[in-house]
DNA sequence: AAGTGGTCTAGACCACATC
DNA sequence: ATGTGGTCTAGACCACTTG
């Protein structure tokens, strides 16, 4: 960016505050990459100085991209692009045995399949109706008991490294778990923590999820991965998750023991 | 408050910021009564000048009480201390028929009841164990459809003037609607909205409340009420109300068909 | 016109992290 | 010792609301 547009950021965005219009801009160099998730921007008064702004005011645009979620301050160390989404978020939902808080529950990918996306993964993923994408179905379980089962669904633009490799079908079906063929690029010991390792292997950064819940009942293939009786109640969290740019990466529905969900929310 | 202890704010907050500080004690002023809910504290010049501080410091402390919901500042008119929670709040959790989003569903109270509280609404409402309180039992209609069943308990030291009177007892027993019989003090013409309504009849102000979430069924009176069948699955909410003070003045919990059930949630 | 909160500036000084 | 973000100040000016 030349010392010419430096100071037009606020006419790039009418009707806003400089300090607003300030944090639109900084937003886009991070979207464009120039600032890389974990890496430190410059400092206050570096970026104060490159954009015509006095100190209080960058300080302001700061502020609000930490409340936005895209930055994160730490005193006398700097500012830093957020790496993303990391710890078991699902797990806020439940309550499940001993499981203390902050554990990552086991992962075991049941099937990895290519196939046609359902509407609805399709319209949050942006995919073409009855466009073809990757779907991961997943087990997670606590202390060997299996708690809650997730239908994962990638499009392939971004995660084909992840995808099986020529046209295998990994045993699929409708929720069936074993049928583990072999696979050449396994998936049996990927992470249990999908989002870093999507970061590490596609380079795709989820910044921020919209988890809806609802409720619902377990088919028989469902019932049998959780270890629970077809019918039984079941709380339905279907997740869409956003990269750096708000674009939905990942669209995800995830089922667990309707009696284990809790959740708290504060009103003011 | 004198001049001599204006300066003081930070000695009697040994460890915080300025700004924080002043925040605590202008939360003790609003606390204590000083400025009521609804009405507007003193224009920022002269708080700032009370407690001798510069403007900036001063909008530091009122931005860390707006985030915390304890007041309101409004462009041009002035800074007020928040009212409390007005909305139908317990609606952002279900979807209901056609109901409109905003819309209040009517209410109709089935009971009001003098008697022992249950172990875990007399833990939060600091009464002692087996101590009475007073209990309602609403329901809540859109389109004349029933959808919301609440028990909603309250401590009679605080809600003395909504009891029945004498030794009434009206019409109980668990969940039965209907045996209306004449009381005194009617309830039948209370609004809709129970917070204003506490305000303006006992003086209590809901200023936050934490809403709890979970999944169970419908014992058969309850699910009369309701319309719905015995061991229909439903949505749990309970919830604890609190006053300025951040007492615990309302123990509640509401139920409804599970299947109604929906909230969505933003991670980041 | 007068009073309110919102924005922006320029600079001093403090607290934390690292070498 | 140096560099980072956090606090606090003092004042100018702008934008919204009310009479």
């Amino acid at each position: 960016m030349q010392l010419s547009d430096a100071h037009a950021v606020v006419a790039d965005h009418p009707g806003l505050a400089r300090y607003a219009a300030l944090a639109a801009a900084l937003r886009q160099r991070v979207v464009r990459g120039e600032w890389l998730p974990g890496t430190a921007l410059p400092a206050e008064q570096a970026l104060a100085a490159e954009h015509g702004v006095a100190l209080g005011t960058l300080r302001r645009a700061l502020e609000l991209l930490v409340e936005q979620g895209l930055i994160e301050r730490i005193h006398g160390k700097g500012t830093f692009v957020r790496s993303g989404i990391a710890g078991a978020s699902m797990l806020r939902f439940f309550r499940f045995g001993e499981g203390v808080a902050g554990q990552v529950p086991d992962s075991r990918i049941l099937a990895r399949t290519v196939l046609a996306a359902p509407a609805e993964a399709a319209r949050a993923l942006g995919l073409a109706p009855g466009e073809v994408a990757l779907r991961l179905q997943r087990l997670r379980l606590i202390d060997g008991e299996p708690c809650l089962l997730e239908h994962i669904w990638l499009p392939l633009e971004l995660f084909g490294a992840l995808a099986p490799q020529g046209g295998d079908r990994d045993g699929d079906g409708g929720g069936e778990a074993g049928s583990a063929a072999a696979d050449s690029s396994a998936h049996h010991d990927w992470p249990a923590l999908l989002y870093p390792f999507y970061a590490s292997r596609c380079g795709v950064h989820v910044q921020r999820a919209v988890d809806d819940i609802g409720f619902g009942t377990l088919t028989a293939p469902q019932a049998r991965s959780l270890g629970l009786a077809a019918g039984h109640p079941c709380a339905v969290v279907t997740r869409r998750a956003m990269d750096l740019a708000g674009r939905c990466v990942e669209w995800r529905i995830t089922r667990g023991d309707a009696h284990a969900f809790h959740y708290s929310v504060t009103l003011t």
